[in-house]
DNA sequence: ATGTGTTTCCATCATTTGATGGAATTATAT
DNA sequence: ATATAATTCCATCAAATGATGGAAACACAT
């Protein structure tokens, strides 16, 4: 009950937790071997050798954020179970679309971390042992995809996953994406919303039973 | 008319050639920075510096994956359009799904640039300027989102977008997916074809108007 | 003031990495 | 066979990077 990352999260104002909230912009922003220890240290302002006396290795630093990020949706995802919870289905889907995608574009590296985890393969392997988000079956109950925690068929499972992707996906590309089009925050963010409802309600209402 | 990228696509044997291949494997694999030109180079099976020989610069070779890959895309693209002409467009989309999905398990590491061009930054930017896929008013227009190649609205354009990355999206994953969820890889490819279809075909057939 | 433990920085190392010059090798034309 | 050009590799460099030891600075209790 001492990891450096039990004390960042007890005390936001210490200088453990000042490098893992950098830490955890640089990494999403530029990968694993895109960000080096001394970028992370030079934004902090500090020496980089304190950055090795709070956090010891760069993987265990990675490992550190890679938690905190997974914990930090987890907990997002339970709030917004909470608001949607008993409405209609359509209802729930619009509600909790908003309120992702808001929370997301406030801490993009979230959506960038989680799809560095997905897709990208490092040199040395810093491998957290493929942590399988347990959240998964809530958000699956949740959207009537199955009804117990327990046995979630694959087939939601992967619907969920589609789901969230396609969120983070707008989150982490907004740069690009932006740019392509031409579009202010605003605009985008609205454009966004809309195009995740045009994709995500119609096929989450229209076949409730049909799972394989 | 002489660029490496040129010749390595006239002589599909030339040392060109074989080591773009490589190298489009390679950063698909481990990103930008995750790459060294010496893991490359060891991989073709050749001196460091005949890489440098034949294709400069470690960006100048990346430079020329990303071309490459998009270009490779394009043409598939072209194909897929020619095959589903005239037909109802739900069956336009599952025959779409259906090929390009295909296509891109054969070629993953088109997937990963894909991606990997639009989430995420490098620190010395190799940025080839923002190249808009043109293609992406072709696959408008295709699925009937707008009429003409010229003026696409937005939302077309963001949806072709999150259509275009789902498939990316489960293809990149795959690996990390496939343990999460134990599939062999016959039952993953099933799966992901079924989950686009899910999420794809309800979207677009069933709001063929509403266009902001 | 003194002592103890914590935190921070300076100096430095060993590796890795991008990159190049030049010699050696191979192919090609005459 | 010989000259010329193209290709490949060896040796090496400079910079960047992960990592550490130890001295200095700081906090704080007694």
């Amino acid at each position: 009950m001492a990891t450096p990352l039990e004390k960042a999260r007890k005390d936001p104002n210490s200088m453990k937790a000042k490098i893992l909230k950098v830490a955890r912009r640089m990494f999403g922003e530029y990968g694993y071997h895109g960000t080096t220890t001394r970028m992370i240290a030079r934004e902090v302002g500090i020496d980089i050798s304190t950055l090795y006396y709070h956090w010891g290795e760069k993987t265990d630093l990675y490992e550190s954020v890679i938690l905190d990020i997974n914990n930090d949706l987890r907990k997002k995802l339970v709030e917004v179970e909470k608001v949607i919870h008993g409405r209609p289905l359509a209802r729930r889907l619009g509600i909790a679309i908003d309120m992702v995608t808001d929370y997301l574009f406030e801490c993009p590296e979230i959506s960038n971390l989680v799809l560095f985890q997905y897709f990208r393969k490092t040199r040395e392997e810093p491998n957290l042992d493929f942590h399988v988000p347990d959240f998964i079956s809530d958000i699956a109950r949740s959207m009537d995809l199955c009804k117990t925690r327990e046995s979630i068929p694959t087939s939601a499972s992967m619907r969920v996953l589609a789901m969230m992707n396609s969120i983070h996906n707008f989150i982490s590309g907004e740069e690009f994406f932006r740019e392509m089009l031409k579009l202010k925050r605003e605009e985008y963010i609205d454009h966004v919303k809309e195009t995740l409802e045009f994709m995500l309600i119609p096929a989450f209402n229209s076949r409730k039973a049909g799972l394989k």
